[in-house]
DNA sequence: CAATAGATAGTAACACTGCCTAACTATTGA
DNA sequence: TCAATAGTTAGGCAGTGTTACTATCTATTG
């Protein structure tokens, strides 16, 4: 089944060393796969013979990529085993999140992916430049933690709005002076390492794939404080689009014969001013659209809760039809106050499709959780290449 | 960047063996890539040693993988070097297209990818079965062609219907006896081969990968004489989506607060049924869609026209959003009919989302197409994996 | 027109690298 | 002390790279 791979890709050649490396490369990776090893057990991982599992452990040391952590507890005959484990402080992926009014969020996690810190400071966007308060609280967060700043290899970033990569520019951006920002060369200009950006959405959807439930792909209906969108992780990865604007919903209009600009949208539809509308109506007051909803579940306000759940409904089907997704996800601030029940509300209103509807699994901001994993997935896959560095194959063509 | 990459994959270890077999394949690969080489530039595209080389080569003859053409017709000083390329009849790749009402297509291509047979027949499926007249016309089409069947290595096809290869089911099928059938499952059986479902639209979408203006990836709106749909082929590949029907535009309603079953749904509103109903309101007549079309273009109906391009631009426009693809093409026997004019005129009404939209590229049949370049990608992918068989690196757990 | 120089295609011999097998030493518990 | 396990050492094998060599062909030159 390569009916949906990329096109093509090169294939490599190489002699010797190439094996070499392969073969480190293999062990490293099982390393990060399974925290400590023994070698028995990395040789039935890799089944590489005895005296070669040793050279290669060797080379891992040298460069620092591997530690040794004692000796397995005897309860066998004979000696007791080295125990390897990657070095968790080779290197380390930071995850910084930008958002109204909520500022610079920052964690930073090691090599084993354990998350070291986070950290969150209010920033007044108006008076610092977004980037200078990326690097501030960067600096800032590592030094708390003791960690080296040399040793941050990725730095991830999510933003409000849609990233593109291509142009380095933020589209639709909800933070002042974001709009003329090149946010990633910026950052990359002080940190000295790799850098990418995400929309934040897309990143809350990196984070439910935590759920075991959801590991086959599922599409993300936010449905924010501020706006709502749409993230899409299928079987392949995220999907971005050619500007990072896929999954705008919010800016889709509801009624094709009507997409005038005063013409209602998604956003208006099932995003906050459509459920601040659908409380007056049905008589359910908050101060702000999760207020409202939660209150709605609290008292129980079925009419209000069978309108909004409807429009939701068939938010879900059009992103069913379109994208076929394994799961539908229902996710952010409104959402999360809808709880179990307004889940319950859409699936009844879903038909057939209420089997994939499933609320968010992410305890927590999500929209940080998810960067994190998406920088640490990074790392690894760098600290992975590195390990081939200068003896690399030579890639064809 | 490896924000879009699937999760994880395993990697191999091996040991001298693991050597020569990538370096065979990459052999291979760079002999399906340019047809025909002579050993200077095999290696200066692998960058193996001279008597590699040979030995590679010749490990690909004793194979059959490869063959020599002769020589190079003495233009230099020396002897004439060699010509080496892939063994076009080593295995073949079947692309088997079922509609109605035009029956069965069968085109075959070798592994140097020219097609070496095409041919329809009109078949009756309320008398013969869907995979009984597949195996008909395949082993027919080979045999006219004088291609052994035991060479047709992998077998594709395309149906008119969303294919869920998970349960091996085709849904929304237009062809009688095709909702109960296990078309893989029987045509595996009696093929013994690999074989590969399709939807249709998918496979004109990959068909328009020919054009290297959308090389970056696209979106396809088919605008079909039966039903329309959309073809979804990012950077990452195909999305066919869990159960085989994402891009199913036309079961979305148009007005999600009209969701029941006598409401509209996108393909009451751009497909077959609205051409004909413009058609009366604005007096362009037709037989059918395609010639109501072809007829408003021919006697300039702007008023048909745009009231046509109109409702395409706004699915155009959700489409966009949600996909965000590089390119948005228009496609299918009614976009056909509209040609160029049409295509500008949608153009016009999508503001700056204009610059995207482009008329389909592909000339003659565009499913046929793409299921035979999926076949033969398909068939390349497995002849490289192939040339591991056996001495395989063992894949990291 | 023939002989020769020069360049290129391909092969042969040998060294290098890396992995595997087998034998060996060291350590621990019964 | 024996048996089982962890790890090392020694020797062999497979595959590639380097260098040197032969064979072939064109172009130049006498």
């Amino acid at each position: 089944m390569r009916t949906n791979g990329p096109p093509d890709q090169p294939v490599p050649s190489g002699s010797s060393h190439l094996l070499r490396t392969i073969n480190e490369r293999a062990a490293l990776y099982h390393l990060l796969e399974h925290d400590t090893l023994t070698r028995v057990e990395l040789r039935k991982l890799t089944g590489l013979a005895k005296p070669t599992a040793s050279q290669v452990m060797l080379r891992l040391f040298e460069s620092g990529l591997a530690v040794t952590l004692g000796r397995t507890t005897a309860r066998q005959v004979g000696p007791k085993a080295e125990v390897y484990s990657v070095n968790a402080d080779y290197a380390f992926a930071a995850a910084v999140t930008l958002r109204e009014p909520d500022g610079v969020t920052v964690a930073i996690a090691d090599l084993k992916g354990h998350e070291r810190v986070s950290s969150t400071r209010r920033i007044d966007f108006t008076a610092v430049s977004p980037d200078r308060a990326v690097q501030d609280m960067l600096w800032h967060t590592a030094e708390d933690a003791g960690i080296d700043r040399d040793l941050i290899s990725v730095v991830h970033l999510a933003v409000p709005g849609a990233y593109d990569a291509e142009n380095d520019e933020i589209g639709y951006a909800d933070i002042p002076g974001a709009e003329d920002l090149r946010l990633r060369a910026a950052v990359e200009e002080f940190t000295g390492c790799a850098v990418t950006v995400h929309n934040d959405v897309n990143a809350a959807t990196v984070a439910e794939r935590r759920n075991p439930a959801v590991s086959g792909g599922l599409v993300l209906l936010w449905l924010g404080r501020e706006g709502i969108g749409t993230g899409i992780d299928l079987s392949h990865g995220l999907v971005v689009g050619a500007r990072g604007a896929a999954g705008e919903l919010g800016y889709v209009p509801v009624f094709p014969d009507r997409t005038g600009p005063d013409d209602p949208t998604y956003q208006d539809w099932i995003g906050a001013p459509a459920v601040m509308e659908l409380g007056r109506e049905h008589g359910v007051e908050g101060a702000n659209a999760a207020a409202v909803v939660a209150a709605a579940v609290k008292r129980g306000a079925a009419g209000f809760l069978e309108a909004y759940a409807d429009r939701v409904a068939g938010a879900l089907h059009l992103l069913a039809c379109l994208f076929d997704p394994p799961r539908l996800v229902l996710g952010g601030e409104i959402a999360r106050a809808g709880g179990e029940t307004l889940v319950e509300h859409v699936r009844r209103r879903s038909g057939a499709l209420g089997d994939l509807v499933l609320p968010s699994a992410v305890y927590g901001d999500a929209v940080a959780i998810g960067v994190l994993d998406l920088a640490y997935a990074d790392l690894k896959g760098r600290v992975l290449d590195a390990a081939l560095e200068g003896r690399e194959g030579r890639s064809g063509s």
